[in-house]
DNA sequence: AACCAACACCATAAGCCCCACGGGC
DNA sequence: CTTATGGTGTTGGTT
């Protein structure tokens, strides 16, 4: 099918032409023939990199061409960021929406796209987000998520509330290859499109004996390392001009190859000075140092233990064929868009709390496997397995290469998953009694599988239970309402269960401690915990001793549960560390993490000690004021003495202390040490912008200190 | 004497992602 | 409820 022939709009056509595409691909021609422009449904289920977007960026313009508005929903910040950019610069307005962009909902109204995560649109769903009903087209992306046990629940429920707000919406769901996709279509009224077909012949193979078995014959490989097989086939790919991903088990692994890599490589391209010497010059840790001395030979390592900043100039020395071969763990599997000539997925072994070492499941084989082949760059992709022997040849074989692709099902009935979302949909409005509540899951994917729905009722009742207990819905015979609590903990998106226990703490408690809030959040289960290892014992011990008192919730006498316990207060340690200022790389080094980690550590507490602090509001009135300090204090890295001072733009952690410790402790003090001495301190690009601040902040206000009381009285509002 | 390769042994540690929000002009 | 790795130390051989 010939694009020109499409019912587009002329524009987005001629942008097409001018990249050289003429020609659908069939999958995507097939989408067209089967009534995607006239608004039917969709489940296009093909694999990785045949041309998903596209199907989607085309009905999204027919949409805008005729007034409509969009919404694509993806799993990943990263993939939005990406689908973001993609999207922009073709006449429309494109707009995104994540945890860490635009708060605005508002202006985020205006846009002709929007895209967003999956549980921002939820979010916005419990926050009555207006355009949300001008909606004409919703595509998601990934949908075969839906399997996911962690995540899965919240697109099942996204998609069932938006057809619910918007009946007439069409719906795109684009998913990778599954084994029951008509269950699914099924489920979307839509058509089913799926193909086997991909733009870059897909080749995969088994490594064995210097020898890569595949279907179609053989390849040798060249022994140049003697011990290390995974380095052959690394280096077999750059001689002939390609570049490698190696997928491993864990971060150690990832690093430890790396290095190996790094060796055996010894790329001495100048282009990598430049990569290599900004990575020195920003690493703060072992880690970082590590990650440019392989940079600086042309390999790399990827996890999530590393920085923004660092992956970024990891993934953009890889895109520009600097960097030959990066070892990643899963990160880059599911993640952004970074294909290589050849995949080695050398670790199909993964540790498992409880199970020890699993297989991992195939389709996450294929999630890997798909990342091998550049479109119009590489002539073909690889994936290639490494066996241990012979035998295991045909094994990998069957249970990878040649298994069927696998089903996918709801966990919506699994424990736990409901709580939040029975909550929601009370809280906004969806459902008022029981009985419309579980005519409401009828729409569930979950009921269409299972034409009936008895764990998915019990599992409804319980979290009803739950709810009405903690006093969050309130029922009046039939009626079930949110209380003023509910419909708090729905907008603040956390879970029921935590917020019960962040209550019902603050409720005992009756002296204010960082470190109790602290510990007390890292306990509840919207929080990710530190692993704890043998030698960490003793240390908590001892913190346990030194902060006797401070510390809210008892040490639980059953030796699982002591197990998380000291796992939130290996957690809180982290964080009260940060708050106290110790220096990143020391928190890394102490802790055995990466600044990433951290940051992500961070970003986590961060919402849960905003939630704690509304929270606190309604409940604990006296410990306010001091969980809004110390959610600064959290944010900035800094402690109490720092907090006058970085409510000047431009003035973060370090400079603050940098003022502080001489002598200068708040913006007055700023002001009255005048511009010379400050400039000495921080640098005159900063002290002049800080002196603009302060002097129009006179100006306004006479009065700085009117912060404080403004709290009571913005509660007594919030309960008239 | 200094250095290196090869090997045995043992302690160690083991993926990833998402969510909220203000206040001043 | 497992397994691979890298550090450590030892040996034996080479320069």
């Amino acid at each position: 099918m010939q694009i020109s022939e499409i019912p587009l709009p002329e524009h987005l056509k001629q942008q097409y032409l001018a990249k050289g595409m003429q020609v659908l691909y069939p999958p995507q021609a097939e989408c067209v023939e089967r009534g995607m422009f006239e608004g039917r449904n969709l489940l296009v289920a093909i694999p990785t990199a045949s041309g998903k977007t596209l199907i989607a960026e085309m009905a999204m313009h027919s949409h805008i061409a005729r007034k409509g508005k969009c919404l694509y929903i993806v799993p990943l910040k990263a993939l939005a960021s990406e689908k973001y950019e993609e999207f922009s610069n073709k006449g429309v307005r494109v707009g995104i929406a994540t945890g860490d962009f635009d708060r605005r909902d508002d202006m985020l109204g205006n846009n002709d796209i929007i895209v967003a995560t999956s549980e921002k649109v939820d979010s916005l769903l419990r926050n009555n987000a207006r355009w949300i009903a001008e909606i004409t087209l919703l595509v998601i992306d990934e949908v075969h998520l839906i399997d996911s046990s962690h995540r899965g629940p919240v697109v099942e429920m996204v998609i069932a509330k938006m057809r619910y707000r918007n009946p007439a919406m069409q719906v795109i769901g684009l998913s990778a290859t599954i084994g029951n996709p008509k269950v699914l279509a099924g489920w979307l009224d839509a058509e089913l499109v799926t193909s086997t077909w991909r733009p870059v012949d897909l080749r995969q193979g088994v490594f064995c004996n210097d020898r890569i078995h595949f279907r179609e014959g053989e390849r040798r490989v060249k022994v140049v390392s003697k011990n290390f097989d995974d380095i052959n086939l690394c280096l077999d790919t750059i001689a002939e001009g390609g570049q490698c991903l190696v997928f491993v088990s864990s971060r150690r692994n990832a690093e430890a190859f790396a290095k190996r890599a790094a060796g055996a490589i010894k790329s001495e391209d100048p282009g990598l000075k430049e990569p290599a010497k900004e990575l020195e010059r920003t690493a703060e840790t072992e880690m970082g140092k590590t990650l440019a001395a392989c940079v600086a030979r042309g390999a790399a390592f990827h996890h999530a233990g590393l920085s923004r900043p660092e992956r970024a100039v990891v993934e953009e020395g890889f895109r520009k064929g600097l960097i030959k071969c990066i070892s990643s763990t899963p990160t880059l599997a599911a993640g952004l868009n970074l294909p290589a000539r050849r995949v080695i997925i050398r670790d199909y072994l993964r540790f498992a709390a409880g199970e020890g070492m699993q297989p991992i499941p195939a389709s996450e084989y294929h999630q890997m496997a798909g990342r091998a082949g550049r479109p119009r760059l590489d002539p073909y992709g690889e994936a290639v397995l490494i066996a241990k022997d012979e035998g295991q040849v045909e094994e990998l074989f069957e249970y990878y290469i040649d298994a069927p692709a696998e089903e996918v099902h709801s966990k919506i009935a699994e424990p736990n998953a409901l709580y939040t979302h029975v909550l929601s949909l009370i809280a906004s409005g969806f459902a008022g009694t029981r009985n419309e509540l579980l005519s409401f899951m009828d729409r569930s994917f979950y009921v269409h599988e299972h034409r009936q729905g008895r764990l998915m009722q019990r599992a409804v009742d319980t979290a009803l239970k739950f709810l009405v207990d903690n006093d969050m819905i309130l029922e009046v015979g039939e009626h079930l309402g949110s209380s003023e609590f509910g419909t708090l903990v729905s907008r603040l998106y956390i879970d029921p269960r935590s917020a019960a226990m962040i209550v019902s703490t603050l409720h005992k408690e009756s002296d204010y401690s960082d470190l109790g809030l602290l510990h007390l959040i890292c306990s509840t289960p919207d929080m990710p915990r530190l692993y704890v290892r043998n030698t960490d014992r003793a240390a908590l011990d001892r913190m346990m001793d030194e902060h006797d008192g401070e510390i809210w919730l008892e040490m639980p006498g059953e030796e699982e549960e002591q197990e998380e316990y000291y796992r939130a207060l290996k957690t809180a340690m982290l964080l009260s560390d940060w708050a106290d200022e110790m220096p990143d790389a020391r928190i890394c080094e102490r802790y055995s993490v990466g600044p990433g980690d951290v940051y992500g550590m961070v970003e986590s507490v961060n919402w849960l000690l905003h939630a704690s602090g509304e929270l606190s509001r309604m409940f604990a009135l006296t410990f306010h004021p001091r969980i809004r300090e110390y959610e600064t204090c959290m944010k900035n890295g800094i402690r109490r003495e720092l907090l006058p001072l970085v409510k000047l733009r431009g003035i973060g952690r370090v400079r603050a202390r940098r003022l502080f410790n001489n002598g200068i402790t708040s913006p007055e003090a700023v002001l009255g040490a005048g511009i010379e001495t400050v400039t000495k301190l921080i640098g005159r690009g900063i002290a002049e912008q800080v002196f603009a601040q302060l002097e129009k902040r006179v100006r306004a206000t006479p009065l700085p200190e009117g912060e404080d009381n403004m709290a009571g009285q913005s509660t007594l509002s919030r309960f008239r």
